[in-house]
DNA sequence: CGAGGGTCGTTGATATATCCACGACCCACT
DNA sequence: AGTGGGTCGTGGATATATCAACGACCCTCG
């Protein structure tokens, strides 16, 4: 018979409910400041994964898999950016199922006027409030659980 | 003139995408768990937040504000539970314009079958791959944060 | 070559979230 | 009692997410 389940403590379930609260907060208060830029955070988001690269371009199925989405979530999603001109898709040259997804000119004026402020909330809302050894532990634990989770 | 942004270092972008995308996978997944007991991941939330109270039952805007949820969100969210039987709605004698939610027969039947294996799936994924002093530390950040949260 | 199994991305149906205007009510004040 | 400003929750319109089925393509292997 299955073992009696253990329960959370409630320390456990303190930091559990905690993490949940906060990143809900946070991104509601960040999406809403985005929103002044004709922005979503989902937008965002898309939009600085893309200026990561070198080339400004990604293929569909790697910006899902940066950011976790599913297929049809990213593209969904990249439909309708491309929709406003804020992206681009481009066949892919070596594989005919396939796109690159590249910034118009649109798209890199919106995230470079978005940014800034962005990025300042992100500090004075979270980043900042941080000590050195609560950002190093934050990351231990996140990259332990990531690399913890089962495959869907 | 505005000062120059300071852009997040290396870690802390990397702790804030990783803390981004762990939250995100994991409730991806206790939502993929979930739905073979016919319940989702914010029917689940609500019901514990009931669950949690001596008379299992809760104002609206008491359920949104433990949950952080906007009134309409767990407006419409709650009705769509007493429509499937989960909670059921009774006028508060106090405030006419309120009603109390509290849980049904089946609602908590189906939380009591859910729990187990959900509370397993948050230990083996993410609590148990903590110390006790990472999760002591991440206690301290959501609270901070928390607290430091603007208004909306 | 060509058949089968996998991957890429799309699509449409459905569920859920967000935004905003609203009606009902409460309360404090006059 | 009446008025005004606030809160409670609703409802509809729109945006976004999820799910499952699909067509197109790639690749390996016989």
């Amino acid at each position: 018979m299955a073992p009696k389940t253990r329960w959370l403590t409630e320390e456990e379930n303190k930091a559990w409910k905690g993490l949940t609260l906060m990143q809900f907060q946070l991104f509601a208060l960040l999406g809403r400041e985005l929103a002044d830029t004709g922005l979503s955070f989902q937008d965002y988001v898309v939009l600085a994964e893309l200026s990561d690269r070198p080339d400004n371009r990604a293929r569909l199925n790697e910006l899902g898999r940066q950011l976790g989405w599913e297929k049809s979530r990213i593209s969904h999603q990249v439909s309708r950016m491309e929709q406003r001109g804020l992206v681009e898709k481009v066949r892919c040259d070596t594989d005919q199922r396939g796109w690159f997804i590249g910034m118009t000119a649109e798209g890199r004026a919106a995230i470079a006027s978005a940014a800034p402020h962005h990025v300042a909330t992100v500090r004075r809302c979270f980043v900042d409030l941080l000590t050195a050894q609560e950002l190093r532990v934050l990351e231990s634990i996140t990259s332990k659980v990531l690399a913890e989770l089962p495959e869907p």
